[in-house]
DNA sequence: TTTGGCCATGATAGCGCTGACATGGCACCG
DNA sequence: CGGTGCCATGTCAGCGCTATCATGGCCAAA
């Protein structure tokens, strides 16, 4: 006879002859516990504590075509971002029985597309993936997923089951405008990577400036590279070459600013009033640099954990009535925009919603 | 009968017919291909792309009693330390059938523990852990795996299987040994959360002034709050408050090395005349900070990467010679702590092992 | 009392895969 | 030409759990 595999683990069975009953018993009893009259409920506990029984997930998952993972694919580990919603995402998972299986798509669509493959396979209880912008065949996936689906950190009309996030381009427009009214008049925008995020958020740039009749292209700034701090300064430094007029700059996320403050120090150009400078993401380090500086706050933390909670109440099969949920996002404005003569009592947390 | 779990999926069994052989050959020729003659495997491998296959993981992982998965343990997701311990690890790990599954101990032990404990009932074929500082009882949960383990970002003399890492302590000496030579005399720490390899690069300060006979520990100020950039400022303003005269402050990592200075500009205290300023891990922007700023740049990336190649060589049988890796740090010398007059011509990178 | 229905529990049969062993064909040997 | 050993492939029996249906006891309604 073939050896127990367990590796000498105990197995429902072995429960199930200590606490004199059946093995669906103990099964029921740990699943459903409602089921089971309380008198054997309780020698079952007993006899699960003493020989310190854990289920086999495989064993599970084979018989029951159902598992308790839950996979998430995001586009980078690196990017603090998706750090603050991962840990949303895992605060709203403890203590439930959820596993999270965790993918990085490195912002590769094709990437993304497999991984949802990959994942997929595995008949995971729920999926949550950052964006909107799956491939065609991604997003057939996702639809045929036979499983809840999240699509977290971006907002669009068109969700493929359920969607928690804010306008991207509504944020842009907001920031934009803001300097506008701080009285800056030729605004620069720094971008990298340039992912669909990003695009949303310059077209929102785009759209408050040709609003004022402002808009130059010219003094758009972007690579394809990742974003960075030094990237930031190079950046700053090449569209001050080009257009030295430049009186402020939106940085498409946080790192980006902090570099373009570091560029403004080296090149004692002094910060707000010569230049002005706005981030995105509003990471804890804006509110400390020197000066402090002006971003946008994306309720990240709450994205993942919000994420989760749609999709547990979609396996349970309360399905919200909602399927798309806009957090909104809020203007954090700081040193770095308040131009000298413009300085007057504003609100210092204008919340907006996808109007 | 039961109706098909699968969801309509094809099995191996399915596979088995359409290629005319029986399943255990299919089976073999996805796992071992050469064990199934040349024409077979063609004939599989033809049915296989047809069905769009795709193997079961739990009826596999049952059957076997063995896995794909690797797990993972870090403190933090949002510390980038760890952003890149896991692109390492996540891109050693890319074309191969392994996934990973990631769990977050939040710096806390019994944390850890419990991970340890859940990851192992999924008899995972590997474990990677940051750090030597397990409980007892996570120690001997190790230690009865039953599966490669590799502990990472530190180094000890007990591995419980095997280490990838560099000492915190040597890096502390180092970058104190460091500022001495720079001139400053009055050297502070700043510290947050105090995790034990903090306390190790803690040690290495301490040992280092101690040597040189110019230890006061009044000029140590910690908090087991944890880090950030913002925290950096309170601590250094705090330090300033009690002892003013401090001129250079060894920060345990590099968030609190950007919020030091900040408040330096703030203060509008000089760096690094005034005052110098070394950091740790040498995240990006510490380079494009204003005035750049020191610190120990430590593998990161090649600690995951490598910790994934041990684990790999161990699964397979082949367990490295070298069961602990000194992957060593280098001291990243910048502005911040080039004390005017000692300004002298020093290597950019000093490279130091576990001497 | 009978009957029907419900509830708690059990017996059974797999889920999809792989380990262990069996089989049959073929090359090579004396 | 029988024997030996090896290789490719197959048969069979589970891995540990749960879906499904069966069973038997109990209570309420008739």
């Amino acid at each position: 006879m073939r050896k127990r595999r367990s590796g000498g683990r105990p197995t429902i069975a072995d429960v199930a002859k200590r606490a004199g009953v059946s093995s669906i018993t103990v099964s029921r009893a740990l699943r459903d516990p409602e089921r089971v009259s309380p008198q054997l409920r309780q020698q079952i506990e007993e006899a699960v504590r003493e020989l310190e029984y854990v289920p086999d997930q495989h064993a599970r998952a084979l018989a029951s075509a159902r598992t308790d993972v839950i996979g998430v694919i995001i586009p980078s580990f690196t990017n603090n971002v998706f750090a603050d919603v991962l840990r949303g995402i895992y605060d709203g998972l403890a203590q439930t029985p959820y596993q999270v299986q965790l993918g990085n798509s490195r912002y590769s669509p094709i990437e993304e597309e497999r991984l949802l493959a990959t994942f997929l396979s595995q008949r995971p209880a729920a999926l949550i993936v950052a964006g909107i912008d799956q491939t065609e065949r991604g997003r057939a996936l996702l639809a045929a997923a036979g499983c809840p689906v999240v699509q977290v950190m971006d907002l669009g009309d068109d969700p493929v089951d359920m969607m928690v996030g804010f306008s991207h381009k509504a944020s842009g427009h907001a920031v934009t405008s803001h300097l506008l009214e701080a009285g800056y008049r030729r605004i620069g925008f720094l971008g990298a990577r340039m992912d669909p995020r990003t695009q949303r958020r310059l077209e929102g740039y785009r759209a408050a400036l040709a609003e004022a009749g402002l808009y130059d292209p010219a003094r758009i700034t972007t690579t394809p590279a990742s974003s960075s701090v030094s990237l930031g300064r190079d950046l700053l430094r090449d569209l001050l070459a080009r257009m030295p007029d430049t009186d402020a700059v939106f940085c498409n996320n946080d790192d980006l600013a902090l570099g373009a403050l570091f560029e403004c120090q080296r090149a004692l150009l002094a910060v707000p009033a010569s230049m002005g400078i706005a981030g995105f993401n509003d990471l804890e380090m804006m509110a400390a640099a020197c000066p402090s500086l002006t971003s946008v706050r994306t309720p990240r933390y709450e994205i993942g954990s919000r994420a989760v909670q749609m999709a547990r109440a979609a396996i349970a099969g309360r399905r919200p009535a909602e399927r798309v949920v806009d957090t909104g996002f809020a203007l954090q404005i700081r040193e770095s925009t308040k131009r000298p003569e413009t300085v007057r009592p504003q609100p210092m947390g204008v919340l907006y919603n996808n109007a």
